[in-house]
DNA sequence: GATGAATGAGTTTTCATTCAT
DNA sequence: TATGAATGAAAACTCATTCAT
């Protein structure tokens, strides 16, 4: 029961605006299927070859290790979160709004891609790989800059409590979120994440307006 | 990069008031040490056998296989919750004061053993491990179970708000404190994980209390 | 049809005076047994491992990696020209006579020893790998130095030509014997190397006594 | 760090008179930059195609096997050879004058062509292709009977000491070339070949003339 | 001619566990 | 109790070669 083993590699720091071939995009969401189905631990070449019906050697002809595919997986869930973020800002919200908006869809990503969240969340998994732990860190910050950004500005507006510093109240939502996603994947997405979810939004509200 | 690998074992469920001889806890402590300095990747039965200056077939023993030591890890970890609320009961204190409490107690169990939390935390790790999984989620289940029981109680008795369902007030609150030690460990431990604790603990405070 | 394959390693530099354990030289016997029959090529921890009728994995209870098997040929080959060197200067010898010791004991060696003269000589097969290149590197210019050194002397006691600088009589004599028993093996050991070994020796005389 | 890999093949005994198209010509001065360049263990089909940006399979339009194209290269070398023979025959010069003519010639032939001195002195590599070892073998056979031959027929004419045998004087100054060239590309060719080059061959007119 | 995807057999290495002593 | 050698199953990765298009 080896749970993930992955080589010294040579990957260079991703591109932003990379793109993927047809046949990587069937690589990144066989494993992204792989790891719904069986966990992240059971995302090993071999499985995965057994799962698109190739040889082994077949996935390094589009992939130099496995370190690429995850992070191509990551660089997926990037590329969504910087999608929202943008259609959020050309919105004309206010800020309990947008934090809506943003729990809302990342909640909705979730229970579409639950793989996903496996990856995000399994920060100790990537330890000892510095480029992987580093994205994973990276999505992370980014994602927490921008929540307190968003309540920041909604505190300068008055439509936010302002007896709670912003990151704290973005440690809170986060933390919520993070762990509603993990609990409903321990108990197998056995209940239904966008209802609570949509709990959870309302709680934020109800908080973050006194 | 190997993360973490167990073999099948026929490990009988643990005893809720299982005992451990001083062998046994050299073995767990070290184990909590192995992972504190370098990850749970690298708690091996070699690396571990090292530490404890003994062979490796000597640790079998001791224990039937590496999950009865993770085991033994979680079992502490259990130990120490029940005593921190058992105590928390004798005190005459106020709802929001118990919460204050425990998440004080918490916050300075994982500051001294961050290991723990490498292990609490690491859902996703033991997943392809029934008897792991199931006891790492029910230790998550019971903290929120009993948090919830404070707030509900704490609500009855009007010194904690009533406008937002405990179980969502359980799950900000667990959820942060999650994060927060979760940034930490990614963080190589160098922020002051109690001084951020206590801004949380006045955060929790504020917001129950509305 | 692979050839020679070793991995990332973290070898600490050699301490010249390791000792190895009985399991140690067995495999490092093994490993130039395997060599002399098959080839370096053929060096390849199945092989070995089938050669001393045990699990690939034992070997590595043993040595850390392939690397440090082969670490262990060149300073068994080191070892003994140490030693050789060493007893050549207890003996009072002349210069000539010390040239013709030298050579009739690397001859010897070579013949006893076929194996060892594929590794020494293989210099091309380390090219990547920096500790195996600097170490056969070393071995062969620590040979030609003390050779030249010996040269020297005997040209400053008149015992040697002086119209050829030494470090072109060693190259002469090095090159000779090192063609030479390249030769040998590759013409499958069919020939007596230390009568044609003896021949050279008396070309030596000739040459450096004008 | 692979080495070498060849697969079983078919290849027929090389026609002498083999010509190449220009397509296989290319492939081959590649093969011998790519050696050149990074050792002859990066010779593999992946590297070879990136160099003549052309598919893998491309390579296979052209050569049968990997092992046609080594011994493409070593035909080139064949060429070059007999061609210098051949133009060494034309002249009317003493036997001494004869070897320092060919010395000259192979001397500037590998600092101009490095790549080829590592493949014609790495018969160690090529131990289990039997074809390629015999032409590699073959090689310095020939070398070796046609330099014995003008140091005896320079005997014969009084031109070059008779107190040492033809095959001896051959041993002697092919394997100091041999070292020489070894010595320069592990040194990276960070000396001046042909001035070491010019140096050897003064002592080898020494020697030869006593 | 050329492509590029695929294969299969190979490589080194890791590690929980067992067992004779 | 303890040792240390051994195992076996797994892991990631490489590469010469084939072949449908």
């Amino acid at each position: 029961m080896p749970i993930m083993r992955v080589s010294a590699h040579n990957t260079k720091k991703e591109n932003e605006l990379k793109t993927y071939t047809d046949k990587q995009m069937e690589i990144i969401s066989s494993s992204i299927e792989l790891i719904a189905e069986k966990g992240i631990q059971q995302l090993t070449i071999k499985n995965l070859s057994q799962k698109i019906n190739k040889a082994e050697g077949a996935i390094y002809r589009h992939f130099n290790s496995k370190i690429e595919i995850l992070l191509g997986i990551l660089h997926l869930f990037r590329q969504n979160k910087d999608m929202v973020l943008t259609n959020l800002q050309l919105q004309n919200l206010s800020a309990p709004e947008k934090l809506q908006n943003l729990l809302s869809k990342r909640i909705s990503y979730f229970a579409a891609s639950p793989a996903i969240a496996a990856v995000i969340f399994s920060e100790e998994i990537f330890q000892n790989d510095k480029i992987l732990a580093d994205e994973v860190f990276q999505i992370l910050e980014d994602s927490q800059k921008i929540m307190t950004a968003i309540i920041a500005r909604g505190q300068a507006d008055h439509q936010i409590r302002e007896d709670i510093p912003a990151e704290q109240l973005t440690l809170l939502i986060t933390g919520a979120l993070r762990l509603l996603v993990t609990k409903w994947r321990l108990a197998n997405f056995s209940f239904d994440l966008s209802a609570e979810g949509q709990k959870l939004r309302e709680s934020v509200t109800t908080i973050i307006t006194k």
